[in-house]
DNA sequence: ATAGATATTGATACAAAGTATCATTATGTG
DNA sequence: CACATAATGATACTTTGTATCAATATCTAT
């Protein structure tokens, strides 16, 4: 019944990838200056494995205003080089975005955020696409979780 | 935590029911009092077709205190008979829930909501799920378009 | 029907995640 | 260097809720 062909998954709950992109030079081939606070904003965050919240990326940088810290943030969005995703209650989080067109887990327990990648899911969603009156220009999709840590740590 | 692990739960598996669902009903089941209040929020909403926001339904109900409103919701959400999506850029939106699992649309320009169901994503986020450590305890997926009215109606 | 227990309400304050304003400062260009 | 423009930061404001808590409504047992 279930003939699934060719699912793959690729670095499930691995974060590094191997060539960061230079974020600043992304930024200055759209046109933005390479100022300061941007260059503290990207180099903070092509560090960061894991998700983050903006508030915890400017708490780190008290030396760049909030808002320069949500409008970077927000270029880099634009740029695609950051994907935001919402936890179950909607609280967003943010986490560096991978080459290829993948897709998040987020444990509801720790938030930790995972990424996989499957074929198949690209396949359904442009069949199921094609089946709906209108132009699909975007989707979202989430997966919700207890990673393993917290099953390991039941009852928190 | 626990609260939201609860609200995603009941929104992967949907309860069925009868397709005229009397809202006060089911919360007294869960042995909720059915207050006034309750009673003139679920009225509005049995008649609402469309998503709408929760401060849409306060404005049309000055008579039921903004907080009590969100309340009956959030019970409402946690029974699994409305539905909380997001727009692109994260904004809420709720809707009544069907019968049967399923996933909305959303018009990015008018904000319409749409809904379609495909036994072929369930079986995919099902298979998915048996690959990637941890327990998949429920899902997010909306697909953005632009709806055919707004086709028709180009740039506003 | 009444008393007492419990649930619910509404006003208010607060919180999280941003956005708008705008005077000041930094950056790029000729 | 001068000037135009882009960017910043402080602040206020917006949206989408949640926490508090005294007052009120509802339920239960007599």
């Amino acid at each position: 019944m279930i003939t699934l062909l060719s699912i793959m998954i690729q670095n499930i709950n691995t974060t590094p990838r191997a060539s960061r992109p230079d974020l600043l030079a992304i930024l200055e081939d759209q046109g933005y200056r390479p100022t300061n606070q941007r260059r503290d904003v990207v180099s903070l965050l092509e560090r960061k494995g894991e998700g983050f919240t903006v508030e915890e990326v400017s708490g780190e940088l008290p030396e760049v205003g909030r808002a320069t810290v949500y409008r970077t943030i927000k270029l880099l969005l634009k740029a695609g080089v950051l994907c935001k995703l919402a936890l179950p209650d909607g609280a967003p989080k943010y986490i560096m975005a991978r080459a290829e067109h993948h897709h998040h887990t987020v444990c509801v327990k720790c938030g930790t955020v995972g990424e996989f990648r499957d074929t198949t899911v690209e396949r359904v969603l442009r069949a199921v696409g094609a089946e709906i009156p209108g132009e699909i220009v975007g989707h979202r999709m989430e997966l919700y979780l207890v990673c393993l840590d917290c099953q390991d740590r039941p009852e928190g």
